[in-house]
DNA sequence: ATCGGTACTGCAACTATCTCGCAGTAGCGG
DNA sequence: CCGCTACTGCGAGATAGTTGCAGTACCGAT
C-alpha cells in the first residue's frame, strides 16, 4: 500500500514520508494544535489498529490505556484529526461510522447481512467516476460512505431464502 | 381526510411506468397485511411524491392529512413496505434516510456540502458492479446507499477555501 | 351483520450515535 | 514558571430511529 514512489500526498506537504506518531503529530502542531493524552492516545490506537474501528471501539481501546477520557473528548480528537486529513471517517450506511488513517485509506464494501467490510482500491471507481463528472459535473467521494451490498456467503444463503433477488447489469 | 385514489404516472431514467395505490394494495393483502389508515395514507404520498422524503417529511405529510398517527406508526409502515419490496430506503450518509417506491428506483448521488440529490440510472454501475464481482464476489446494491460527493457549484466554491486551507501544510 | 383472531396502533420509554455549552485544566511559546 | 487559549470532562441535548405494551380495528369466516 506504502512505496517510496507513491506516497500519499496530504494537507501537509511536506509529510512524504511514511506515518508515524511523528509526522502526525508535526501535522497537529502546525495547525495550532495541542499534543494532548487524548490526542496522543488516539493516534497511538490509529496507528496500532489495521481494523477499521468505529468511534465505539476507540472509545474502548482509549480507555483501555488510559482511564477517565470522555467519549466526547475523543468524538473531538477525531474529528479534528479529520479536518487536519489525517484520518477520514466513513459512513457505513447500517451502522456506526468509522475511521481509517488517510494514508491507508481504500473504498469500503460492507455485507448489508453480515457486515463485513472489504477494501478495495479507490482505482476501481475511476471510470465511474468520470463518467459521473461527464454527464452530471458530480465529483465522485467513493472512500466517503461504503458501497452497500452482499457479500458471497450472504448472497449465497439469501437466494435460497429469496428466489427473486434483486439483479445487477 | 383522504386524496382520492389516483393513478400517478412516473418517469424515472428511460422506463415509464405506473404504480396505483391498488397494485400496492395487493401486495400487502397477499403478505396478508392490512390495509389500515396509516398504511393507505403512506402510500397514497408516496405516490403523490416525486421528492425523496425522509421519514421526517413523511411524518409532517401523514400529519396533514390525518391527525393522531404517531411517528413510531410511521416507521413501522415504511419497514413493512420496504419488507414487501414495495418501497426502499437510503442511507445519505450525513443525514436521515430517503424512501423511494422501488420502481421509481435509482442511484443518488448527494452533495456533502450543499445536501443536493442527483439521480443516476442504476445501469451507471455495471461495469463497476462487474468487476467488483469477479474480483471479490462482492454483489453491489448502490441503490442502498447514496453516492456522496460535491456537486459542481460546491466543489467549485470549495476549490477556493481549499487553497486557503492547503496554505497550513 | 357481526364475530373473533391477530395485525396493527398510539404512547412513552429506550437505544444508538453523536454534538454542544460550560467552567476548569494543561500544553506550549516566551 | 507565566499567561494565553486550545483543549478537557461532564452533563444535557440533538437526531434518527426502535421497542414493549395494552388496547384497537381490519378482514375473512360465519
Amino acid at each position: 500500500m506504502k512505496s517510496p514512489t507513491a506516497t500519499v500526498k496530504r494537507v501537509a506537504g511536506d509529510l512524504s514520508f511514511e506515518t508515524t506518531e511523528e509526522s502526525i503529530y508535526a501535522v497537529v502542531r502546525r495547525a495550532g494544535g495541542r499534543l494532548t493524552v487524548p490526542m496522543r492516545v488516539v493516534i497511538a490506537i490509529l496507528l496500532d489498529s489495521d481494523r477499521h474501528p468505529t468511534a465505539e471501539d476507540l472509545i474502548a481501546a482509549v480507555n483501555e490505556r488510559v482511564e477517565g477520557i470522555a467519549p466526547s473528548t475523543i468524538y473531538r480528537v477525531l474529528s479534528r484529526l479529520d479536518e487536519l486529513g489525517v484520518i477520514e471517517h466513513v459512513h457505513s450506511g447500517t451502522g456506526p461510522a468509522f475511521y481509517q488513517l488517510q494514508e491507508a485509506s481504500h473504498v469500503h464494501l460492507v455485507c448489508n447481512t453480515c457486515g463485513t467490510i472489504i477494501n478495495i482500491p479507490e482505482t476501481t471507481f475511476n471510470d465511474l467516476g468520470k463518467s459521473v463528472f461527464a454527464a452530471y459535473k458530480f465529483t465522485i467521494q467513493p472512500r466517503h460512505a461504503a458501497l452497500l451490498g452482499q457479500c458471497n456467503g450472504c448472497s449465497a444463503a439469501g437466494a435460497k431464502i429469496d428466489a427473486n433477488a434483486t439483479s445487477l447489469g
